[in-house]
DNA sequence: AATATCCGCAACCGCTCCGAC
DNA sequence: CGTCGGAGCGGTTGCGGATAT
């Protein structure tokens, strides 16, 4: 049986909203404030579906919006944040105050998606698009040949989440004086696609100045990108890099942060036994088609411990990666699951980021952390 | 000047989450 | 425990203005 409509849609307006009835909203929560929205419309005499008022209320009438364009700073942040969590724009929104998610979200859509793009970056993977159809290639057989100016297609589209859960990372070193920089992009087990080829262009490489703000090395957004779920997901003994790393930093901050982060990812392997890979593994597809159940068999071999018996269940490995819950519980398994969920996890980790990376914005959000 | 096309934004839709009962 | 309903979310649509032809 199917959930009643919260209103008579036919009998209702829809459309654009006139001054008169943006006066009536705000007249209404001046003197009643917010809450209740079915109520609304009856309440403030309005003919509109109390979702329409509440969402008014919340994209365009709220006091706290801004209304100017978005400086390069929030799209610095909107994109690095993506980067990292994907389009989860109320996440991102509150991070820029101000914001709603329908701004961030229509301002990705129609502005901040093409520049990526217009420079070969996929927006969807945030790769040089040249290196993922290098990536798939390598993986699936067909030879394609770098194309660093491609804009994005529907191949890469589908290449995006793909290699996400394709692509091999390096074994991790045994030595955690490893040189930094290669080993931390390589430890990767969110973004796994190291860059190991060096056909990006210049304005690729300098994707993390392109919004001119101070040119970060270029390892920088790796680090970011690297933010590793499953060693992490113990949040107490695996603090996140430092701001500096997060938005840009001086090469000691990120060497540093990275040895440290190379270390928490081998403490997590050997305590929990249960790398990305060992998910793809565990996809028959991907292991059969890319010949990477034989590399699998070696590290395993070296990586066996205690946690062995952890890959996950055939369920877990068949979770539709790209629908957003199943996502976030099979990371969540694959984080060592247990009591904390992924979900749980990533809220930690938005505390500790707040908290430790933004705590400027955080003084300034009325949301509660 | 008229028409076609493009683009950005506001609004809607359908779904999930979550608390109350 | 299951149901209901409000709230919130991300994806999509469609209108209206801007620009190109």
């Amino acid at each position: 049986m199917g959930r009643p409509p919260c209103c008579d849609k036919s009998n209702v307006k829809r459309g654009l909203w006139t001054p008169e009835e943006d006066a009536k909203i705000l007249a209404y929560v001046a003197t009643h404030g917010i809450g209740n929205w079915t109520l609304v419309p009856k309440k403030a005499g309005l003919n509109r579906c109390g979702k329409s008022c509440r969402l008014r209320w919340t994209n365009y009438l709220r006091p706290d919006l801004k209304h100017d364009n978005f400086t390069p700073e929030e799209e610095e942040l909107i994109i690095r944040l993506h980067e990292a969590i994907g389009s989860r724009w109320s996440v991102i929104a509150r991070q820029l105050p101000g914001r709603t998610d329908n701004d961030v979200k229509n301002y990705w859509n129609t502005k901040l998606k093409k520049k990526l793009q217009k420079i070969g970056i996929d927006p969807i993977t945030h790769k040089p698009i040249s290196k993922i159809l290098n990536d798939f290639g390598n993986i699936s057989g067909i030879n394609i040949p770098p194309s660093p100016n491609t804009t994005t297609n529907s191949a890469t589209h589908q290449a995006g989440p793909f290699m996400r859960k394709a692509f091999k990372p390096e074994p991790p070193s045994s030595s955690t004086t490893a040189t930094p920089t290669s080993s931390c992009s390589n430890n990767s087990t969110i973004m796994m696609a190291n860059n190991n080829n060096n056909d990006h262009t210049p304005q690729q490489d300098n994707y993390n100045g392109f919004f001119s703000l101070t040119p970060p090395p270029s390892a920088a957004a790796e680090t970011f990108l690297s933010w590793d779920f499953s060693a992490s997901a113990s949040a107490s003994s695996s603090p996140l890099p430092s701001a500096e790393t997060f938005l840009g930093s001086p090469r000691e901050s990120f060497s540093s942060s990275c040895q440290q982060q190379q270390q928490q990812q081998v403490e997590a392997q050997t305590t929990q036994g249960l790398m990305w890979r060992e998910f793809l593994v565990s996809d028959s597809t991907l292991a059969s088609s890319s010949g990477f159940q034989h590399e699998h068999d070696e590290e395993k071999a070296i990586e066996e411990g205690p946690s062995a018996e952890l890959v996950p269940p055939p369920s877990v490995a068949a979770a539709d990666f790209s629908a957003r819950s199943d996502g976030d519980d099979m990371v969540g398994a694959l984080c060592g699951g247990g009591s904390s969920s992924f979900v749980e996890s990533m809220l930690d980790k938005e505390r500790e980021m707040m908290q430790s990376q933004f705590p400027q914005l955080l003084d300034r959000l009325a949301f509660d952390y």
